[in-house]
DNA sequence: CTAATCTCTCCAGTAACTGGAAGGTCAAGG
DNA sequence: CCTTGACCTTCCAGTTACTGGAGAGATTAG
């Protein structure tokens, strides 16, 4: 499989694959005469993995980590269990922040007219 | 004032303060006969605002067209509400994206019984 | 007078890609 | 056989909003 059919099977950008070989998140199995990167379904699983971990908002190197537990035999799912805890508390810090954020807003712009006046209890908010 | 004291009083580190000097979002009224920037209490305040709308996740640029209204005393209030209240509904959209998340990795989370087994319907479900 | 503090500019790095240039490779059509 | 077009390669630059640091000049306190 060339770069574009392993790319197409994970659902991700040619550019992005490419990106990932490039640092090691998941290389290509080997390489063409000619140079090109060479995948197998293998590798094409590991892309996938890698996607769905970004999709939940896992960084690149929270990828790796899982990534290397998903691989791992030995692995325990208290491991597993701890960093995908970790995450959704992030997710849900991230929440409140957006919550207060949204609740402010909301009042502002409930409270400002939106007319052709000037005055604007937003601008005075951020004033 | 010195860079410094107005980094203080608006609440800004002082790289930031030059940052947004640099990029002409905030510019320092004038200089020093040695080139120091020296900023007056109307400087202090638009970075203020600056400092206010970025909390509200406005970019950059949305800090710029701000401002502009900031300043600017024929601005109408529904230019100002339109504004915001597209920042609002990107804050809704990402609230939602979040909420899914959550609830798709909480769901997981919950149903991995986090031993010393390798069995993990994370790692399943990501792979 | 000197040491500490402040300020300046410029360069590099962050996260995770994305776009584009310059150039090599491959398969199909004429 | 040649060409055309689709792929592939590497490398460099840009994105966002800063942040850190080097090297050098300015100012201030003691």
């Amino acid at each position: 499989m060339n770069i574009s059919a392993a790319s197409k099977a994970a659902g991700l950008p040619v550019k992005t694959v490419r990106y990932y070989a490039d640092i090691k998140v998941v290389e290509a199995p080997s390489r063409s005469e000619a140079g090109y990167r060479t995948y197998d379904d293998v590798a094409v699983r590991k892309l996938v993995f890698v996607r769905r971990s970004r999709a939940f908002g896992f960084s690149i190197e929270g990828c790796r980590e899982l990534l290397g537990l998903y691989q791992d035999q030995d692995r325990t799912s208290s491991e597993v269990k701890r960093i995908a805890s970790k995450r959704l508390e992030e997710i849900e810090e991230k929440q409140r922040e957006l919550q207060s954020l949204h609740d402010e807003l909301a009042h502002l712009v409930t409270s400002c007219r939106g007319d052709h006046m000037p005055d604007c209890p937003i601008i005075d908010y951020l004033g």
